[in-house]
DNA sequence: TCGACGATCGTTTTT
DNA sequence: CGATCGTCGA
């Protein structure tokens, strides 16, 4: 009974029915983790079943670990014994287990997005395109797509997915799942397509998963892409004891493949779906839930949930107006000061939102030079320093010789003279072969053939030492010496660190100390978990890249995220600020359209629902982008927020010199500043269009091309003699012309 | 094999 | 404005 008490009707409907499909939609701050923290604690104590017979899967392995703790703590249980993890984690274990089901081997490197990009890069190389024509980064979104889709190679019935194998993208999909193999690696993505393709080819290893987790849950579940949908429906389909519990009003990562139609869908996914919502807010005060429910009400894609509270009123929704960007983090600080000394309130309990990570720098500025203490969530991370994938790259390499990529990487690094040609040479071997890097070293230096490359002997030599060098790593490794130790040698006898001593800066002395940090981790690692491999901590660590957050002092930090790094997370105070058209909603947003809009709106109510007392709501007249000022005016979401919820507050400097130069540049034209605040003052007429430019090619049209052929224009720039566009052809390829000079004529069927 | 220069392009980042 | 990246030259 421990498990229920406390909880509202609503919780405990879905806390305690497990006979079928079941969908939790849950509010902000309506208690949702408390919520999942019971079911499971109601399956174990109440219903008697055995913790194995569980899986929770979770996004981030914070969130995991929180649950984890959580209801081993409520039920006063050995938290190991449950599948808490995350849907990659999951992947991957089962992958490494069920190892002789598919294609890789145990010890396969998961690759990141810069990998993953590499490759790519390496592909069209190998095709002779320049980064210019068909971007690298334009080819892995479209490979990503495929993976979130739930795409894998010789997977049928790809129409029915909404594929076009004639896409002139699909060939390097395949080029590309080729290259991993050959290396013996997955990306993040082909952690779970892999899982699906295994499931298919092996409905008896499916059969045993289905089998073993009878009772499925998933936490925010509007995350999920369609892969991972695909995933749940085979994991349930035996029991179909499936809960999911999300917020399709805080769905926020459809650009990274989540997909809210499966919130939205869910019902013609699974059938005899029991759906719960969760509306009690216990987060915040009325004026803010009022409020951040009117703005979400006007999104479309949504199944649509009432938010209320008992809580007290609270203070109103401070919207201010601020000049520049500047004035903008002044005001936020002295608001802050005020709150803090009129309550004796600590830094943590305030925290800053913005759109963009750039917004940040002004309010650093101010925090520094007023020595308040403050922390940046998120931004640069130490994995990602270049020091630490060097030597990252040497450790996966050992656990993984057949990793091209971290080979490549690193066999010049230091410099041993095997340089960019000699490299070229052993991958067109490898490529020949169709081995790894590693397979094609080693096939040359067992000298039986030359394959007719011809290396100086001092190439050689240095092929030779580095060759010996990781074998003797690659032994140890499967010797099972300790991480710790192989790291040590790794660091020391590759002659990273004496190449690094060498320069004696500053920047390579702060790499040293990095480096340093490194090596602790992996000691923390292997005194946490004596037995672990080399594999298993690097596995750690690309899959969880959580940072350790515990530097809280007594008077705490103020918090400097974006909103996408507040998901889950509340504070007393917020300030959201840079609440600008163009910054929030984005630029790229309104031009994407509707759909993108709503998602930049779901953000915003992400925003103000992390705000437990007072709210506060900032924009500028004047910012400088890329360092020019701009005059964007007040968000749209701005007036989405009811007028009875809030305080307008106008924060104009007399004589402003903003003002003047905003008028020279026509941008005040939109609204007038001489008048007193209220709500019409910022109402943005429609702006007296330009005159149409004297342009020949619209952004959108189609034309043709007397060597290229048929094509359509991505964008234009310039008009007259000076237009520009930039035409996408059929192969994918983008070329830019002058419209002047270049054979274009539009295609009019 | 490295460094200097110029062109380019500017969200969000659970895994 | 500024970081990043690719190209070219020595």
């Amino acid at each position: 009974m421990v498990a229920n008490s406390g909880l509202n009707s609503a919780q405990k409907n879905a806390v305690e029915y497990f006979d079928g499909p079941m969908m939790v939609l849950a509010g902000a701050g309506s208690g949702k983790t408390r919520m999942l923290v019971a079911k499971m604690a109601h399956l174990l104590q109440e219903a008697n079943v055995g913790p194995y017979k569980i899986i929770a899967l979770t996004f981030s392995n914070k969130a995991a670990r929180e649950m984890r703790e959580r209801v081993s703590r409520l039920c006063g249980i050995n938290g190991q014994a449950l599948t808490v993890t995350t849907f990659h984690s999951f992947c991957a274990r089962m992958l490494r287990t069920e190892v002789e089901y598919f294609g890789l081997s145990k010890n396969f490197s998961i690759y990141d997005e810069d990998e993953s990009k590499a490759i790519v890069k390496s592909i069209l190389g190998k095709y002779g395109i320049s980064p210019k024509e068909i971007s690298p980064y334009d080819v892995l979104s479209y490979i990503d797509d495929l993976k979130n889709k739930g795409v894998y190679q010789g997977r049928e019935n790809l129409e029915a997915l909404g594929i076009d194998l004639d896409d002139p993208f699909f060939k390097y999909f395949d080029e590309y799942e080729h290259e991993l193999h050959r290396s013996n690696a997955l990306d993040f993505g082909g952690l779970i397509t892999a899982v699906l393709c295994l499931f298919e080819r092996h409905p008896h290893v499916l059969k045993r998963f289905q089998q073993r987790y009878e009772y499925i849950l998933v936490d925010e579940y509007q995350d999920t892409n369609r892969a991972q949908l695909e995933l749940l429906k085979l994991l349930a389909s035996e029991h179909k004891k499936i809960c999911v519990v999300g917020d399709e009003d805080q769905s926020i990562y459809s650009w990274r493949g989540a997909d809210i139609n499966n919130i939205l869908d869910f019902e013609k996914h699974f059938t005899n779906v029991k759906i719960v919502k969760l509306e009690q807010n216990y987060r915040s005060s009325a004026h803010i839930i009022k409020a951040a429910s009117a703005v979400i009400g006007n999104n479309v894609l949504r199944k649509g949930k009432q938010l209320w509270t008992e809580n007290d009123e609270g203070e109103k929704i401070t919207i201010a107006e601020l000049e520049t960007e500047k004035d903008e983090a002044n005001f936020v600080l002295s608001e802050l000061e005020k709150i803090r000394k009129a309550g004796q309130e600590k830094y943590h309990d305030f925290a800053i939102f913005y759109r963009n990570n750039f917004q940040s720098r002004p309010f650093e500025d101010v925090l520094r030079q007023k020595n308040i203490p403050y922390r940046i969530v998120g931004g640069i991370k130490f994995y990602d320093r270049k020091e630490i994938k060097d030597v990252l790259a040497y450790l996966r390499l050992v656990v993984n010789p057949q990793d091209s990529l971290a080979l490549s990487r690193i066999i010049n690094i230091p410099t041993r003279g095997i340089g960019a040609t000699t490299l070229k040479k052993l991958e067109d071997l490898a490529g020949q072969l169709n081995l790894s890097l590693w397979g094609a070293i080693e096939k040359l230096l067992a000298g039986a053939d030359d394959f007719g490359i011809r290396l100086t002997p001092k190439i050689k030599l240095a092929l030779k030492n580095f060759a010996s060098f990781l074998g003797e790593c690659i032994y140890l490794n499967e010797k099972g010496t300790s991480p710790k130790i192989i790291f040590e040698k790794v660091i020391h006898e590759s002659g990273y660190l004496d190449e690094l001593r060498a320069m004696r800066d500053y920047e390579s002395a702060a790499r040293i100390e990095n480096i340093g940090e490194f090596g602790r981790a992996i000691e923390e690692f292997q005194s946490a978990t004596p037995n672990a491999t080399l594999a298993e901590f690097i596995e750690g660590i690309t899959l969880d890249t959580t940072q350790n957050l515990d530097t809280d002092n007594q008077m705490g930090e103020i918090s400097l995220m974006t909103i996408h790094g507040a998901k889950g997370l509340e504070f007393p105070f917020v300030f959201v600020v840079g609440a600008e058209e163009g910054i929030f909603p984005s630029s790229k947003s309104m031009e994407r359209g509707q759909n993108s809009v709503e998602e930049e709106r779901r953000l915003f109510y992400v925003a103000m629902t992390r705000a437990m007392e007072k709210l506060f709501i900032t924009f500028v007249r004047g910012r400088v982008l890329w360092g020019q000022l701009k005059f964007n005016g007040p968000s749209r979401f701005l007036f989405e927020v009811p007028k009875e919820n809030t305080i307008w507050s106008q924060n104009k400097k007399p004589n402003s010199l903003l003002e003047d130069v905003g008028k020279e540049h026509g941008a005040f034209d939109n609204y007038d500043f001489s008048q007193e605040v209220d709500h019409e003052r910022y109402v943005i007429h429609e702006k007296a269009k330009a005159p149409p430019p004297n342009v020949k090619f619209q952004k959108g049209s189609r034309i043709i091309h007397t060597v290229y052929g048929k094509g359509t224009v991505l964008d234009t720039e310039g008009f007259g003699a000076e237009e520009k566009v930039i035409i996408m052809f059929p192969d994918g390829a983008k070329k830019r012309f002058l419209v002047k000079f270049a054979p274009i004529t539009a295609d009019h069927n």
